[in-house]
DNA sequence: TACGTTCCTGAAAACCTTTTCGGCAACTCG
DNA sequence: CGAGTTGCCGAAAAGGTTTTCAGGAACGTA
């Protein structure tokens, strides 16, 4: 199966390799039977550009570079998702490159899609916590997603944390609760820290206090959630809603709450966040829980990285909002 | 930043471009001292070649495009690290594409892979059974993992599903158990009867039939597992393992294993299948589970590619075995 | 007929690298 | 001292495309 070049393409046509080009590219300079020759013999030989030497002439290879550092971290995938989705209705194809946490193989892989001639980088982090910048010294444009940069010259995309506990808290109290708890993961996480944050803001304007005294950090797993859940309501039986940090600990909350034939949401209304399909859909019942919209994060990014590349991206951070999805685990107190 | 080409490099070296190619390419007809002077020049000018243009003159792009058909599903980003992972070390780059199961969206993804000159193919399907072929006028090697390609003269690296199978319930009757059910999911899944045929196999040279008197198919859910569960042991009260044919199936079994105070592994024992982590690791007790080495797969679809690259690769189906990962979920009986 | 326009077309340069091959200098050896 | 080797280096072609610019043909006008 041999490739047909340009130069057979016009050979057939019986026409310049320059005339075939124009033909192909849609310049307005070629004669109309002339156009229809040449693209009647480009179909018949099945031709497909070399974009190898398209790059090398324009300097755009329709390429950029998806860094991320954890791939089995299941955060990453859906803003990769958005953003393939995004780049794949523009003729842009995306370099994958998986660091795996380690700082010496980022770097390697960033001289390699350089050498690739990406027309730019996606940067995606593990957690979301600022992290190193790239520099500034490279010749293409970055946008960091999820995990900003470290540095405010940069342009980053996260995620609104603090919207999220105040959306998940918010929620809570419009369907009539009064006694919400927080059990949420590791307390060195900024995001544990922001969505708690929102959380109580929002208890506040309402006048509420946090049940259980104060917020519940642990770690970010079932059984945190279910030896959280199990302390709260030996101190606190009176609780009527738990706000989790994550799907799994929520997931860990509701099976306590089962335990104790607690209903939910009867008795008790439980909000997780992540929105992890396997782990909200299956629960009993199905949670109520805080969707990143990490995709539209991914395709925000891809689009932003495209229109930046001709002209120059800003910098700062961007929030995104997250949104509340409503399963069976809340609903208004009778 | 402006780019340093090869001219530049040569320039301040003081040699032609000729030379400081075979200087930097590690060419013996190069003089030592004229070497080292080219790559003083290079690391001075912080040269990094332009592998569009090596491409075009070599042939060799050093990229492969990795067509998959469900990013989101769990399955694919195991095989998609370890090809990442193998090719990371060649100096080789993968282009992610997510056709999201539309045949007409791969397609324009193959001829844009082409179009990019990739030097391989690896697609990698959605579920195990058989998908159509890419077709064999397709100037560069191709190779199916995980879903197989319908056409025996393409080569696809599988799981061995059946091998699955027999592997769980061998586990089980080493832990002295007899009564052994099967709860699996969809039954219009080749895996599903792999797995099973697999499983029925081993009981039948022990001597045993399955509990419950057939395999009990159903769907890929916590809730089918938890319904079937019921219902067997309704039926079979006195099962002492479950071999569930998912971790998802198998967490539904244990929660109403819990639910009716069976012990685990004491009374019953219980194999999951897959190894999710997030779903074993926060199981009540720990899952075992059959681990179908998906990140191996991968690694070796991205070898068989790179070495098939200059020659050609075989073709038929080759299966992968998967391992058994031992949790708390199962032990000896007594 | 001579000249200026307008339309199309094609030759050639450019993008950056690899690789072949010829040539020059310095040797070795008879 | 001449001929044959050996060791290094550079000129040039090749890879496939885009783009600029010059020029030819056809036409209208004076």
């Amino acid at each position: 199966m041999e490739r047909a070049t340009l130069r057979d393409v016009a050979r057939l046509a019986g026409v310049s390799v320059a005339t075939a080009s124009k033909a192909l590219n849609g310049q307005p300079q070629v004669r109309a039977s002339t156009r229809a020759r040449v693209l009647q013999a480009a179909s018949q030989l099945a031709f497909s550009p070399n974009t190898l030497a398209q790059g090398l002439v324009t300097q755009r290879t329709g390429t950029v570079g998806l860094l991320t550092s954890d791939l089995e971290g299941r955060f990453s995938i859906p803003i990769l998702m958005g953003a393939e989705d995004a780049f794949g209705t523009d003729q842009t194809s995306v370099f994958l490159c998986d660091a795996r946490g380690d700082s010496i193989r980022e770097k390697h892989h960033v001289r390699a899609l350089l050498s690739r001639r990406v027309d730019g980088l996606i940067v995606v982090g593990a957690r979301p916590d600022s992290r190193p910048s790239l520099g500034h010294d490279l010749p293409v444009p970055v946008i960091y997603a999820y995990a900003p940069s470290d540095d405010p010259r940069d342009l980053s995309l996260v995620v609104d944390n603090e919207g999220g506990g105040r959306l998940a808290v918010d929620h809570l109290i419009r369907c009539g609760r009064r006694k919400i708890a927080h059990i949420t993961g590791d307390a060195t996480y900024g995001a544990a820290q922001d969505r708690a944050r929102g959380a109580l803001a929002r208890l506040t304007e309402e006048g509420l206090a946090v049940a259980g005294g104060e917020v519940w950090f642990g770690m970010w797993s079932e059984a945190w959630g279910r030896g959280a859940t199990r302390m709260l309501l030996e101190r606190h039986p009176d609780v009527d809603a738990i706000f989790a940090g994550s799907d799994e600990i929520a997931r860990g909350v509701l099976d306590v709450l089962h335990e104790e034939r607690l209903d939910v949401p009867g008795r008790v209304a439980v909000v997780g966040y992540d929105n992890w399909t396997i782990l909200t859909a299956n629960a009993r019942p199905p949670l109520t829980t805080i969707d990143m919209n990490l995709e539209q994060l991914g395709r925000v990014a891809a689009q932003r990285l495209f229109t930046a590349i001709g002209g120059t991206l800003g910098s700062g951070t961007e929030k995104f909002a997250p949104k509340l999805v409503t399963r069976e685990s809340t609903a208004p107190l009778r």
